[in-house]
This record gives C-alpha cells, sequence and structure tokens, in this order.
RNA sequence: GGGCGUAUAGCUCAGUGGUAGAGCACUUCGUUGACAUCGAAGGGGUCGGGAGUUCAACUCUCUCUACGCCCA
C-alpha cells in the first residue's frame, strides 16, 4: 500500500474511529496497571457540539490517550445529563408546535413522552464527540437517570436528610415566572436595565406629622421605588435608625392609599438615608432585602404578604385588601398589555400621592416627570429568560455552608490542585460565602424528591414509599412531593455514580489495609470532623468503603477533572463538596480550568448574535485532526481563545506536511521501526536526530505534565516540521542517494540494501533508514494525542511492507529512547545547519542564483574542522550547494565571506560581483556582533555586576564576549581583505 | 463596592531577572523528483504609562490607564 499523493482526513476518519471503537481499544484490558481517569462533563441530553466542547473534549482526550500510551488503565468516563430545565422545555416546545401541552398530560404520560424523545432524538452529541476522536468508554456510557444514578441520587438525598444537611424551609426563592419553578441563586443572571425610579408619599396615620406641608388632611413620608407593584404587598417603610429626619414617626402608621393597609413605619439599618428621601418601603414577600427586614420587624415568613401567583399575576393577599381591579393582572407591562405595575402608577398619581421627577431641559425650562430613569441591577432566569421574581415557597435546601468546609480544606492543603492557581481564590471567595442551595424545582423531568407528606404536612424522607410508610405507620395517607431535584445535584454524584456507587461499597472490614485515602499518608486525617459526614440521628452508620478491586476502588479519586471555569460553581464545586461527603475522599486530584472560545472578534458567541462557529464545519473543512491541534496550541493558562479559521488552517498544512514526509520516507524504503529504543547510530546526523527525539519527549511530557497545551503542541510541531522534515529529511537525502537505484517497487528495506554499491555506503543507508524510520514512529506516537487520525493512519501505512503491526497505535508504547544526548553530534549538525544557511543568505544578499555551486576556502581552520569537512561534503554539496572545500587561500577577486565558529569560509564569487552588497552584508554583520559585544564588555566593566552576579551569569558574559569579540576580528578582517 | 484576568511585531498569541519568539499577514527569490496545503532568505517591536527593588526588569513590587470577566 502507498500513500495517495493527497492526504484527505475525511478518507480515515470515520473508518478509525469505528474500529478503535468496535475493538474495544478506548478502554483495553488492564487490569493490573496503574488507573488513570477523568469523567467527561455530561453534555446535555438535549445538546449539540459547540465549539466549547470540541475545545473542552480535545483537552481531556489528549490526556487520556498520552495516559493510555504510557500503559496506563486509562478510564474516560462518559454520559449525559438529563438537563431537567433544558429537555423539559424542549419537549413543551415540540407539543406547542402541535397545538398540544404538557398539562394535557397526567405527569407520567408525560415523562414517557420524554423519555420517548431522549430515544429517538437525544444524544446527537456522542455521535459528534465521537467525530472529533474523543475515546471515551462508550462500553460503559452512562445517564443522569439511568438506574445507577437514581439510586445514587436517592441514596444521597436520604442520607444528607437523615444528616440534616437537606432540610425544607420557607423562605425567599428565585421564582422563574416564565418556568412556573424556582432556580438556584447560579441560575440568576443579573444584568442591568433601563427602568424607572418612582417616588410616592405615604401618608401618616393617626394625624402623626412631620415637616411636611399639609396633603390631604394627612401629612406623609416620601418613599421610592423601582417595582411599585409591590406596594399591594408592603408590610412597613423603613428608616435608619439613626436617620435625624425620622425619628419622630418611627413606630409610628403608615395608611397605604391603594390597599388602605396600614403598616409601622421601622427603624433598620437596611434603609439608605442617602438614597431617595431616606425611606423605604417593604414588601417583605417579594424582596431578598425586604424579607430580612421583615423577619427583623418581627414578621414570620409564614405571615409575609403573598401578592402574586406562579406567572406573577396578581393575586389576592391573606388580608384581602387587594382592589379588584387589580386581581389578575400581571406584575408588569407583558405583551404591550399594562400590569399592576402602570395601574398602581396611575392611580397614585390620581391619589395626588405621585412626586414627579422635575428636570430642566437645555432651554432652563422645568419639566415633569412621573419618574426618575434609572439603570437597574435586574435579575433574569438563564433559561426563562425573564425577570426573576422573589417568591415566598416552600423548597428543600441543601446546607451548603457545612458541605463547601472540607471543600475549601481540600484546595487550602493541596488534596485538590487547581490549574491555573489564580482560580483558588474564586474557589475559596464562593465556598467562604456560599448559601444554602435551593435544589427543588417544579418540573416533572428529573429525579423526583423522595419525601412524603402525611395530612398533617409531617415529612417523612426515605428511598422508597414502602420505607416511607413504615416511617409513618400504617393506615397514614402519604402523599409524594410533586417536585423533582436540580439537574447538578445528581451530576454532582458524577465522580462516583457512574463508577459503581453505592452498590460497590461494602462495609469496612477492621483490617487496616482495607480502604484508600483518609489516614494512610494521605492529607486528610479520619479524625479531622470537616471531612468526616455528619452522623445520623439514630447513631454511627455503618463504615463503607469501596469494594476491593472495584472500578470504585480503582477510579476514584479520579486523577483530573477538565472542566470551563463557566461551570466551576454550578458543577466542579458541587462534586467537591458531595465526594468529599460520601466517598470521604476529593473526587479528583487536580482541577483544570479553562476559558472560553469566542468569536474571532473576541466577542462571546451566541445565537443571537449569530457569530457561532460551529466545530463539525471546521471538522469538514480542515479534519478533526487539525481542529484540535488548534484548540491544544491556543490552549495556554488564563485566557479564553479567540477563533482563528487561519490557525486551524496552518494545522491542516501540518498534519499534510506529515502526510508528505511519510510519503517521502516511504519511496526511500523507510518504514516502521522494529525497536521501541534508538537504532544504533555513528553518523553525526543520525546521533543528532536521536538526541533531538529525547529532548523533544521530554519537553512533551514536560508540558503535559504540566497541563500546558500550548506548549506541548508547539514542541511536538517545530520538531516535526523543523528538526525533522527541514533539516534532518534534507541532510539524509545525500546518504540516501547512496543506493544506486532507487528501490522501485518498494521491496522493503533488505531488497532495497542489497543494490548499494559499497558495504560502507549499505552500512550507512541501513543505518539511516532504521533511524529515520524510528524517528518517523516516535513522532507518530507523540502526535497521536493531538492528532489521533492520521497518526493512526500512518502508523498502519508505514508497516504495510514490512508485514504490518501487531496493535494500533491507540494502544502503542509512549517513546522510550533510552539515548543519551549525544553533543558531538549536536555540535556538528548544529554547525552544519548554520553554515549552510549562512551560504544561503549570502547568496541572497548577493543575488547569487540559489543553486549556484561555490568551492570555499577555509581560513584559521583546524585539523578538526576538515574531518567535519570531510564528513559532512555530501550534505554541504547537496544540501548546501558548497561542491568542495579548500584549505589554500582564494584566488584574487570577488568573495562572499561568512565567519562560523572561529573559522572563515571565503566564497569566490565568479564573474562581476557587487563589492558593496558584500561589504554592506559584512557590515551589518560586524554592526550586530559588536553591538551585543560592547553591551556585554560594558556590563564585565562594571564592579559591580562581576561582584554581585552569580558566578554562572558572570561566566557566561566572558564566554561570550570571548566569542562575539572573536567574531567580530574576523568580520572585520574580511573586510579588510576586501579593500 | 469586592475579586480576578489581560495589555509584547500589522493580526492572534508564547516567553524568561541578563537588551525578545511563534503562526498568520508582508517583501524578495525558488519546479535541486516528499510536500506550492511547499521551500529559501528577509523586513517589522523603546514588551500600555509612571515610580520603586536590583549589578541588571519585558520579566519582581507599587501605582495609573484601558479592556474583559465573576460576585454583591
Amino acid at each position: 500500500m502507498t500513500l495517495d499523493k493527497n492526504f484527505d482526513p475525511a478518507a480515515i476518519e470515520a473508518r478509525w474511529y469505528a474500529h478503535w471503537e468496535k475493538s474495544g481499544q478506548f478502554r483495553p484490558e488492564r487490569g493490573d496497571a496503574e488507573p488513570f481517569t477523568i469523567v467527561n462533563p455530561p453534555p446535555n441530553v438535549t445538546g449539540s457540539l459547540h465549539i466549547g466542547h470540541a475545545l473542552d473534549n480535545t483537552l481531556q482526550d489528549i490526556i487520556i490517550r498520552h495516559e493510555r500510551l504510557k500503559g496506563k488503565d486509562a478510564l474516560w468516563v462518559v454520559g449525559m445529563d438529563h438537563a431537567g430545565i433544558a429537555t423539559q422545555m424542549v419537549v413543551e416546545r415540540q407539543m406547542e408546535e402541535r397545538q398540544d401541552k404538557r398539562t394535557n398530560y397526567t405527569r407520567e404520560e408525560f415523562v414517557e413522552k420524554v423519555w420517548e424523545w431522549k430515544e429517538e432524538s437525544g444524544g446527537a452529541i456522542t455521535g459528534q464527540l465521537r467525530r472529533l476522536g474523543c475515546s471515551m468508554d462508550w462500553s460503559n456510557e452512562r445517564f443522569t437517570m439511568d438506574d445507577g444514578m437514581n439510586e445514587a441520587v436517592l441514596k444521597v438525598f436520604v442520607d444528607l436528610y437523615n444528616d440534616g444537611l437537606i432540610y425544607r424551609d420557607k423562605r425567599l426563592v428565585n421564582w422563574d415566572p416564565a418556568l412556573k419553578t424556582a432556580i438556584s441563586d447560579l441560575e440568576v443572571e443579573t444584568v442591568d436595565t433601563k427602568g424607572s425610579f418612582w417616588h410616592f408619599k405615604y401618608p401618616l396615620a393617626d394625624g402623626v406629622t412631620l415637616d411636611h406641608p399639609d396633603f390631604r388632611g394627612q401629612d406623609f413620608i416620601e418613599v421610592a421605588t423601582t417595582r411599585p407593584e409591590t406596594m399591594l404587598a408592603d408590610m412597613a417603610v423603613a428608616v435608619h435608625p439613626s436617620d435625624e429626619r425620622y425619628q419622630s414617626v418611627i413606630g409610628k402608621e403608615i395608611e397605604q392609599p391603594i390597599t388602605g393597609r396600614r403598616f409601622k413605619i421601622v427603624a433598620d439599618e437596611h434603609a439608605d438615608p442617602e438614597l431617595g428621601s431616606g425611606a423605604v418601603k417593604i414588601t417583605p414577600g417579594h424582596d431578598f432585602n425586604d424579607f430580612e427586614v421583615g423577619k427583623r420587624a418581627g414578621f414570620a415568613a409564614g405571615e409575609m404578604l403573598n401578592m402574586l401567583d406562579g406567572e406573577a399575576n396578581v393575586c389576592q393577599s391573606a388580608d384581602g385588601l387587594i382592589p379588584e381591579e387589580f386581581i389578575g393582572l400581571h406584575r408588569f407591562k407583558k405583551d404591550g398589555v399594562d400590569g399592576a405595575r402602570e395601574l398602581v402608577v396611575q392611580r397614585m398619581k390620581e391619589l395626588g400621592c405621585l412626586i414627579p421627577h422635575v428636570t430642566k431641559n437645555k432651554d432652563g425650562e422645568t419639566q415633569e416627570h412621573d419618574a426618575e430613569p434609572r439603570t437597574i441591577a435586574t435579575p433574569f432566569g438563564d433559561r426563562g429568560g425573564v425577570v426573576i421574581e422573589p417568591w415566598l415557597t416552600d423548597q428543600w435546601y441543601v446546607d451548603a455552608e457545612t458541605l463547601a468546609q472540607p471543600a475549601i480544606k481540600a484546595v487550602r492543603d493541596g488534596s485538590i490542585e487547581i490549574v491555573p492557581k489564580t482560580w483558588e481564590k474564586t474557589w475559596f471567595n464562593w465556598m467562604e460565602n456560599i448559601q444554602p442551595w435551593c435544589v427543588s424545582r417544579q418540573l416533572w423531568w428529573g429525579h423526583r424528591i423522595p419525601a412524603w407528606f402525611d395530612d398533617a404536612g409531617k415529612i417523612y424522607v426515605a428511598e422508597d414509599e414502602a420505607a416511607a410508610q413504615k416511617q409513618a405507620g400504617e393506615g397514614v395517607a402519604l402523599t409524594r412531593d410533586p417536585d423533582v431535584l436540580d439537574t447538578w445535584f445528581s451530576s454532582a454524584l458524577w465522580p462516583f455514580g457512574t463508577l459503581g456507587w453505592p452498590e460497590d461499597m461494602v462495609p469496612e472490614k477492621p483490617s487496616p489495609l482495607q480502604g484508600r485515602g483518609l489516614g494512610e499518608g494521605e492529607s486528610h486525617d479520619a479524625s479531622d470532623t470537616p471531612l468526616s459526614p455528619a452522623l445520623s440521628p439514630e447513631g454511627e452508620r455503618e463504615r463503607m468503603v469501596p469494594r476491593p478491586g472495584s472500578d470504585l476502588e480503582r477510579h476514584y479519586p479520579n486523577d483530573l477533572l477538565i472542566s470551563g471555569f463557566d461551570i466551576l460553581f454550578f458543577w466542579d464545586a458541587r462534586m467537591a463538596m458531595q465526594g468529599i461527603q460520601f466517598m470521604k475522599d476529593v473526587p479528583w486530584k487536580r482541577l483544570y480550568l479553562h476559558g472560553l472560545v469566542r468569536a474571532e472578534d473576541g466577542s462571546k458567541m451566541s445565537k443571537s448574535k449569530g457569530n457561532v462557529v460551529d466545530p463539525l464545519g471546521l471538522i469538514d473543512q480542515y479534519g478533526a485532526d487539525a481542529l484540535r491541534f488548534f484548540m491544544a496550541a491556543m490552549e495556554s493558562q488564563g485566557r479564553d481563545i479567540k477563533m482563528d479559521d487561519k490557525r486551524v488552517e496552518g494545522y491542516r498544512n501540518f498534519a499534510t506536511k506529515l502526510w508528505n514526509a511519510s510519503r517521502f520516507c516511504e519511496v526511500n524504503g523507510i518504514g516502521a521501526s522494529k525497536t521501541l529504543r534508538a537504532p544504533e547510530a555513528k553518523l553525526p546526523v543520525n546521533r543528532w536526530i536521536i538526541s533531538e527525539v529525547t529532548e523533544t519527549l521530554a519537553a512533551l511530557d514536560k508540558a503535559l505534565g504540566d497541563l500546558r497545551f500550548d506548549a506541548a503542541a508547539n514542541t511536538i510541531y517545530h520538531f516535526t516540521w523543523d528538526r525533522f522534515c527541514d533539516w534532518y529529511l534534507e541532510l539524509i537525502k545525500p546518504i540516501l542517494s547512496q543506493d544506486s537505484v532507487h528501490p522501485e517497487p518498494v521491496e522493503g528495506l533488505d531488497g532495497a540494501a542489497d543494490r548499494t554499491s559499497t558495504s560502507s555506503a549499505r552500512a550507512e543507508v541501513d543505518e539511516t533508514r532504521a533511524v529515520a524510520g524510528w524517528v518517523l514512529d516516535q513522532i507518530i506516537v507523540m502526535l497521536h494525542p493531538f492528532m489521533p487520525f492520521i497518526t493512526e493512519e500512518l502508523w498502519h501505512s508505514m508497516a504495510s511492507e514490512t508485514g504490518g503491526r501487531n496493535y494500533d497505535l491507540i494502544v502503542a508504547k509512549w517513546p522510550e529512547p533510552k539515548a543519551e544526548i549525544d553533543a558531538d553530534a549536536k555540535a556538528e549538525v548544529d554547525w552544519l545547519i548554520r553554515l549552510i544557511s549562512a551560504t544561503r543568505t549570502a547568496k541572497v544578499e548577493l543575488n547569487i542564483a540559489p543553486g549556484t555551486k561555490m568551492t570555499a576556502h577555509v581560513r584559521d581552520g583546524d585539523d578538526a574542522l576538515q574531518e567535519r569537512i570531510a564528513r559532512q561534503s555530501s550534505a554541504l554539496d547537496r544540501v548546501g550547494r558548497l561542491e568542495s572545500f579548500s584549505f589554500d587561500p582564494a584566488p584574487e577577486g570577488a568573495t562572499a565571506q561568512i565567519v562560523i565558529d572561529g573559522a572563515t569560509y571565503v566564497l569566490p564569487l565568479a564573474g562581476a560581483i557587487d563589492i558593496d552588497a558584500e561589504k554592506a552584508r559584512l557590515n551589518k554583520a560586524l554592526e550586530a556582533v559588536s553591538k551585543e559585544a560592547k553591551s556585554l564588555e560594558g556590563r564585565l566593566g562594571n564592579a559591580n555586576f562581576v561582584e554581585k552576579a552569580k558566578p554562572e551569569a558572570v561566566e557566561k558574559a566572558r564566554a561570550d564576549l570571548a566569542d562575539k569579540s572573536a567574531e567580530a576580528e574576523r568580520l572585520q578582517a574580511a573586510l579588510d581583505r576586501l579593500g
């Protein structure tokens, strides 16, 4: 099989992916090997692959392929998230299109329909991840609502409840009136919007006066608000306790003009004397701050007035004081129809209770407005897209503060390493100020909360109804809580729930050898309270540990988590909290946070802006390998990635380059290496490239170990292109050409070598083929994590003439060159490269055709140099176009002169030569060298430097100065020779 | 208001206590049988402003400015 002239990614990608997956190589049996584990952030079952997934999954695949090649038992757990709200919305939207709706069905029927949708249309993203080349363990693909995860969720809920870490509470929640469910703090996005600030007169009851002029026979206190509709449920007015203006009215009553409700003026620090009038209306049932003020004023949560229903339409409050005309109105203008807000303003105005906002126009005329324009930080639901309404309901809360403590500690003591480190502060800052996590959602799709109520409202939490009934006693009628859990509640269990928890937990045996982690050289101490779960009320629970030999035991903690920083709080932090609580150890040892992929202009990609780049389109255009390499090369820590198609194209070109280099090898009888170790080599160029491989490998391993994806990608890129293709392959051409006949058709190494003219030449050709084949193999292996498709293709193609490979590249062995760095060979080839480069430069600058063959007369050359030149004569001739060397002075006439390492190479020039051009050339070089020499001289002339600088620095400066001075002298001499 | 990040070649970005690099773009040249999705050579930066530490600062500290993000 010969390689096609053109590399076509599409032709190989699907084939190799199917082969890997079918042959089970994403997770080969390696029970004895050291485990390495990553769990994939489960994408929404409704989702499709966007550019952020491409980044996130490419990085994970690079790591997992690298670890697999290193022989580890590499497990990349994959699965999907049921995505409660998102999925329910998708299915409901489809129903709407058919003039149908959720409430036409029973809960069971609807949930059944969602499952049907999931089976038929869900999970498109899994095919797309395959196109990207991701080597996940599909054989154990999970779902956050599969049986195992359901079991885990139930147990976690029940245990947390029994430990007092989940509780039911009546308080204000963020209510999304579009979705008609509570959401968590994290799902609220605060957006600055243009709004209005209205000022009103609130009449003082019982003849109490301030210093205002008489008004309706009453005095008033001025209050201001951005949400006038809430005045229908006002329960107080607050003033700052030290605000002198209002001392006399604290404790006195207001008579609200619209509702007629009477309530008190209270002193509370929440009132800001600087803001508006300094007095603020208090609606405890519809504002988070007011809720706190209300509590301080002595209202129990149950007494706080509510004036809105689940869709944010006005409903009658408990005291029945809201006028009938308001009932049923939306909270504010919606779809062009005025709502309660507008009507409240109108009525207040009619009642003379609106204080107009007065401005002057540019002509100095005063103008009156109903309200003062104002920018308001408005909360929106991230899914529903409407303004969030603080609403007083009973919901389930997780005591996040308690769970956060060990997660804080884990990062603090290094049990979890966050990369890049700058995110630690964000972690601490959020965890230390964490609020109770509202986990109940008023949806149908999700994990139903395992709680039952009796008629008296008493709660029974248990893993099933029978157990709840047992708690309640026979004959007690129970009703199950209709709500489901937040999607993130289940995904928080991903690192252990997917590995067999809780099924694979067994009672801890007395043997101290059992179990892992805690108390045994780990940084956690079992006696350390923060890492020990709270005890259940009925006493100590049996201590459970992962069953020895189970996946759970081998793969928890995971080694690494890679996620975008945008889900640090949603997912990563909650995994840390739940993982430590239930596994008594951290979920992962390292947490790598990457940035966002932005549009070319740096803006955030969004559907509404229409600037979304489809990764699948890029794969079609450039190949998955190119897109992956782009992601890796652009991923530097702590920075977002700007999309750049040109760069993806560049990496497609890189793949093509490798393809063509392989073709070159193929036609020159270079095939797959027979050894893992570097072949024995005598020729400097071969010894040099082996050293280069060794250095590249070290740099690559270091970069990957440090999670420096950009450095890793650049290392292999430059080695392949600059060292291997541009120099090594060029330098070995003259060696290979000693093989007088081109192997045609290629007959493999032995047949080709037979035609070599002399035995020494034959040995050189054999050695070079062996080394070149070995180096190409190393490139293919080192590049595989980044570009899995082309490398697997080449891995097999390059071996097709020698009987094929015994195994696929995906499970091959990571390079172990076991070769020393050969300093002599490096020095020689380095010299060779510099001499050839300098010759080329001189030709261009002197307008000499590049192909012109020249003779070099060497000045100041020693025996060693003479030997070098002899060794490298064929490369100097063919690559450098220096066909002969003489150690005699150059003949009279025009010359170009090159100074390298203490020797001067004088190149006589045939015909007319522009002496001035050569002078200019040499002068330029002399200037550069002199400048450097002068700077070094200055530094060394500074007594402070010589005394205080590190000795190595002084040493190096001296050596550099000697080199530069010598070079300057030779350049000067060359100039002098030109006259 | 609190926190974080970023400012380096025309563009996108690396980088190190000892006077700067890559890719793309640009200029010139090029069919020496792997590759024009290429090769060779080259031009281009007072490393955002200011101050400090140091023998030495693009690199460390402070400060200012601009932009971005998160939280309140």
